[in-house]
DNA sequence: ATGGTTGAGGTTCAA
């Protein structure tokens, strides 16, 4: 069967619901992950994405900051929402649901930003942030037997060179210092992780999924940076057709600073 | 070197 998954960082489902509702319609994911969702869990809106085909949703939101839901057509089981750095964020959340033959692990990360100064010392938000990486490193696509594994989110992390507008500029910008690109090359590593968008697009080719609210025309300055990922357990890799990253999405109305990223399988 | 924009939910913080 095809089976596709989209990731977007949505920065507030609730105002943003519009554009998701278009984006359901015209690329029917079998399943969507948001982050930055920012909206109680009793103030999530089920009805409309249900009305549109999505019956399974599970969320993991709070007020006012971070959030993350998983939203599908397919029965979603096995829900495990951890909290990373155990400081109360809604930033994790994991399903299990089945496509074709394969039994999937789904992980959706919403990765703490880190503030602007890259120095612990000084920058408590910067230590989170690598606090949370160092964690993330006990995730592993193989940890359940007979159980395939995909992980994707909003990293807010771009390890690769190619993976910003400009290496050599961002080094010291949180996002691409060597100590997050590093972690997260560790963290890929350890847990055995495919990195679809590249194994699709592999560098020096440059792709991004963000682009600042601040830039006077994002599109024609174009200084993006590919915070968004897909990940799979390797097994998932050889079942790969297409990733698409809706770069058009960050020139609709009242769009999020993130675009979605969509992965095609044949399971 | 600095500022630029957006969102939530208040009169500022986080991104």
């Amino acid at each position: 069967m095809q089976f596709k998954l989209a990731t977007w960082n949505i920065n507030s489902i609730r105002l943003r619901m519009p554009i998701v509702l278009d984006f359901l319609a015209s690329h029917q994911p079998d399943i969507l992950c948001l982050q930055e969702t920012k909206c109680p869990n009793d103030l999530f809106p089920f009805e409309p994405l249900c009305e549109a085909g999505y019956e399974h949703i599970e969320i993991h939101g709070q007020k006012g900051y971070h959030g993350v839901a998983t939203i599908s057509k397919l029965p979603l089981s096995d829900v495990d929402r951890r909290d990373f750095c155990r400081v109360g964020d809604t930033r994790h959340m994991s399903t299990l649901f089945e496509a074709g033959s394969k039994k999937i692990r789904l992980h959706n990360f919403y990765v703490p930003a880190g503030g602007d100064e890259p120095n612990r010392d000084v920058n408590p938000k910067f230590g989170h942030k690598l606090d949370f990486i160092e964690e993330m490193k006990e995730i592993h696509a193989e940890a359940e037997a007979g159980i395939s594994s995909i992980l994707v989110g909003d990293l807010n992390i771009a390890p690769l060179e190619n993976d910003v507008w400009s290496h050599k500029q961002l080094l010291k910008i949180v996002s691409h210092t060597p100590i997050e690109t590093d972690g997260l090359k560790e963290v890929m590593a350890r847990g055995a992780w495919a990195d679809l968008m590249r194994e699709f697009t592999p560098e020096p080719e440059k792709i991004y999924t963000w682009w600042s609210y601040r830039a006077k025309d994002w599109s024609a300055a174009d200084k993006g940076r590919r915070l968004d990922h897909i990940w799979s357990s390797k097994d998932l890799s050889p079942h790969l057709r297409a990733i698409e990253i809706l770069r058009e999405a960050r020139g609709w109305n009242q769009p999020s600073d993130h675009v979605p990223v969509i992965a095609q399988f044949d399971l």
